[in-house]
DNA sequence: CGACGTGCGAACGATTCCGTACATATGTCG
DNA sequence: CGACATATGTACGGAATCGTTCGCACGTCG
C-alpha cells in the first residue's frame, strides 16, 4: 500500500533511515526551519544554497513557461529532500519550488552538505538513492504527461498529494489544481465531478477530502504506482 | 547558436573538458565500444553497471509503459554520459536506451567510476554538472509534454537530434518519430507536412533532411532553448 | 443584513489529437 | 519485371481539451 507512509513515525525518512553517527554528524549541521503555505524556496535559475530535509509538510518544484503557465514536475515531502542535486554539485535551479502544505524541515548549506557526504558514504547512499529515485519520477511525469488523460493524472496528482499529508483534507481549489497540472480549470472541474460521483473525494470551497483511497487509485493511471515507493 | 556542438572537435565533451591528469586517470579504467542502430543499452529495471561517455552517435532513454506505449525522456549524445546517476550511487534503470544512431563510446564500470570520482574533484564535478544539466531538461521536457503542441515537439526533437549528428540527414521514420514523442503516425505526419511546406525539412521513406534550421527553430518551442545547451 | 470576492457548475464553439481505415508510393528481392 | 513489405498521404468520426463566458453558491466583512 502507498499510503504506507502516512503510517510511519514523524520527521524526515532519510534522516530516519540514517546510522546514529550518521544522523548525528547531519543533524550537526542542519539547521530546523519551518515553511508556511505558498513559502518559496527557490525560483528558476537561483542558485540553490541548501537543502531542505521535509520534516513535515510538502513542497512542489513548479516548471515556469515563459507565457507564465505552470506545472508541477515532482512533489517532494518527508520522503525526500529539496535540491537533491546540490548535494552533488553546486548549481542552480531550473524550477520554482513552493511549499504546498505547510510545515518544517531540516535546513543544511549545501556546500557542508557536500563535504559531509564526501566523509560519510552512508550519508552520501542514503540521499544518492532518493535522488535515482527522483530521476525515476520525473521520467515517469515525462511520459505520463505525454499520454495519460487529465483526469487520470489529476487522481494520481489527489493520491501522491494524499501520501504526504495527515489527515483526508487538502486544501486546493480547481484553479489551483489546473496550474499543477498543466491544464484548465474547466477540465480539472470535469474530472473532480467525475471522482467525486464516484465517491471518491468531495469538495467544497478550496477544500478537497479524500473518501474511497480504493476509487482514486483506480482512477490514477499506472504512474502512480510506478513513481516510487514515497516509503 | 545551439549547434555549436556540430563544430566542436569530435569525441566526448565531458572527457574533453577535463584536466589532463584527470582524464588521463578516466581514461585508465575507461573501454572503448562501438554500438549500433537500435543497440540496447539497458532495459528498465536492470542494474546501471556501466556509464557510456558517447564519442560519436547519440541515444535515447525511452520510457515504456504497460500497454507497450513509449516517449523518449532525454537525448544523449557526446555533450554528455548514459547512465550518470550510478556515478553517485548504484541503482536500477527505470528507461530503456537506445541508440538513435550508431557510434562509439568509452564503458566504464559505474564503481570503478564512483571510487575514481571520490578521489578526484575535477571528474565528480564534470559529471555532476552533466547530471544537473539532465535533470533541467527533464524538468523541461515534463513542463512541455503537458502544455506544448506535438507540431512544436516535433520540431524541438529533431533540432535535438540534428544538434547531434554529422551532416543534415536523419533516418527516421514518421512511425518510429511517434514512439519517441507518445503522439500517432497520422499527428507527426501532419506536422511533419507542416515543416516541409515550410522549407524547414524534406524527407521520404525514413530519410529526413534538415534545410532551414532558423525554420526549425521558429516551429519548435522555447524548449528547445532551454533545454540548456549540450555546448 | 447586504455587498463583495472567491470558487464552482455549466455551456459553447474551436482546436488538437486519437484511432482507424484505406489508398498510394517506393525500395527490395526473387 | 513483378511481388511484396515498408513508408507515407489522406480522410473521417469521435474524444479530449482548450478558451471563454455566464451564472450561481457560499463566506466574509463592513
Amino acid at each position: 500500500m502507498r499510503e504506507l507512509m502516512r503510517s510511519l513515525p514523524p520527521g524526515n525518512r532519510l534522516i530516519h533511515s540514517l546510522e546514529p553517527d550518521d544522523r548525528d554528524a547531519l543533524l550537526a549541521i542542519a539547521t530546523p526551519v519551518e515553511f508556511a503555505l505558498g513559502g518559496v524556496f527557490h525560483e528558476p535559475d537561483d542558485v540553490i544554497e541548501h537543502l531542505h530535509f521535509i520534516d513535515s509538510g510538502f513542497c512542489s518544484s513548479v516548471a515556469v513557461l515563459e507565457d507564465g503557465r505552470t506545472v508541477e514536475t515532482v512533489m517532494i515531502g518527508r520522503e525526500g529532500v529539496l535540491g537533491v542535486v546540490a548535494s552533488v554539485v553546486p548549481h542552480h535551479a531550473h524550477t520554482r519550488s513552493v511549499a504546498q502544505v505547510a510545515g518544517t524541515a531540516r535546513r543544511v548549506d549545501a556546500s557542508r552538505f557536500r563535504t559531509l557526504s564526501a566523509q560519510r558514504p552512508g550519508v552520501r547512499d542514503a540521499v544518492g538513492d532518493y535522488m535515482a529515485r527522483l530521476q525515476g519520477e520525473l521520467e515517469q511525469s515525462t511520459a505520463c504527461n505525454a499520454l495519460h488523460h487529465a483526469g487520470q493524472r489529476f487522481a494520481k496528482w489527489l493520491l501522491r498529494c494524499h501520501d504526504r499529508v495527515e489527515g483526508d483534507t487538502l486544501n486546493l481549489t480547481q484553479e489551483y489544481l489546473a496550474s499543477m497540472l498543466g491544464s484548465q480549470r474547466t477540465t480539472v472541474n470535469e474530472a473532480a465531478q467525475g471522482l467525486q460521483k464516484a465517491g471518491a473525494i468531495a469538495y467544497s470551497r478550496g477544500r478537497i477530502t479524500v473518501l474511497d483511497r480504493a476509487a482514486l487509485e483506480r482512477a490514477a493511471c499506472e504512474c502512480y504506482r510506478r513513481g516510487g515507493d514515497p516509503l
